[in-house]
DNA sequence: ACCATTTCGTAACGCTGTTAAACAATTTAA
DNA sequence: TTAAATTGTTTAACAGCGTTACGAAATGGT
């Protein structure tokens, strides 16, 4: 009876194993070359295997996206728990969100998808229109309160604002039923308050 | 000679329309069902046809990012022509890019995209750690100046501190070489100009 | 009318995720 | 101990993917 639970350990072992095994591809070459076979070689098994510990390849990124969570959150909670005021922690918490997503860059990949093309730098390639970053740099400057700011600061402003733009963008695309009037305001309020971080700062 | 033109007339066209079709099949299925053999079904040919015209697969999605971007642009352009105050153009150029990504959504998601995993909702089924928006619930409440808060809006200022913490390690993690001091700083400042949005306005 | 070139479809390669069936090993029962 | 049943594992295959080689058919120029 004992050797029940041998087997259960062991399954329990390859189980680890696949999930170890798709990170680590992951880690050494990119998500989108993790193949099924591959994992089946890491483990040294062959494919049809692993559709006894997971219902698919999906089911694997999903564990694997379970463990991010699970580690993201215990950094949040003890990054939370070293002070008191509200404000405090909401700096720490967020301090360890960006500490998280270097740590474990390929697990931050595959729970929220970081993409190649947007933004800055990434799409020189566009002779015929401007891109955007252009379009808006030399707005931003006139904002700066200084007559020649670093590129890269330009850059970084630019992107401050993409981003929470991009991030309002996406939440109501994947997940309407947000009232149109409330994002409006939130959106206003969100571009005058960087507006004005700009304007105060530098 | 004059069939010279009415050839490459014939060209230009059947190129357009690999082009549309790729479009409206992404409108219709979504992007990860785009295939060429659905294409080719699309424009009435088969699928080695298309490499007369693309180069493969990825030369299209650039072809349709590269008129996302132009569409984008120009919206952009005459947003900003309507205004002369900085800040007012500003504005008025971000509501233009929100505009464009709900008029093109497919396009958006192709230039920028759109994930669906990220933040509020789409992680309820992650039993056994607390999401993140769950633990930073309380804390944006006790920020905000009101008794009982709509939770949409609790999510929504998650969401604000989500992009601009996602975005910049997003520019972080695919282009590295800013100076890691002047990211905190930045981060730091843009999660306390936050911190002050909330307190002040509800 | 003939030749050369372009245009297009068929077939195939190597890859993917996934499944069915067959074989081997092990555990259980008589 | 031997037979039966269950489990573990592999091989083979399917359907789909992006992509390419090749041959046939249609076209244009002389």
């Amino acid at each position: 009876m004992a050797s029940k639970d041998r087997i259960q350990r062991l399954k329990d072992e390859t189980r680890a194993n696949i999930l170890d095994a798709s990170l680590r591809i992951a880690v050494e070459e990119g998500w989108q070359s993790l193949s099924m076979r591959k994992i089946a070689d890491a483990i040294e098994y062959t494919a049809p295997v692993i559709y006894e510990y997971f219902a698919n390849k999906e089911a694997i990124l999903l564990e694997l996206t379970r463990r991010g969570y699970m580690i993201l959150s215990k950094d949040i909670q003890t990054a939370k728990n070293q002070y008191q005021l509200p404000a405090k922690q909401l700096e720490a918490m967020w301090l360890a969100y960006w500490d998280f997503a270097f740590a474990n860059q390929e697990l931050y990949q595959l729970m929220f998808g970081v993409q190649i093309n947007c933004c800055c730098g990434v799409v020189e390639d566009l002779p015929e229109s401007k891109s955007p970053l252009n379009q808006f740099r030399e707005v931003i400057i006139s904002l700066i309160n200084s007559a020649d700011p670093a590129p890269d600061l330009i850059c970084l402003k630019y992107y401050t604002f993409w981003s929470v733009v991009h991030g309002l963008i996406s939440i109501n695309i994947l997940k309407r039923g947000y009232s149109p009037e409330m994002n409006n305001q939130v959106l206003k309020a969100a571009i005058s308050d960087i507006i004005n971080s700009i304007a105060k700062a530098t």
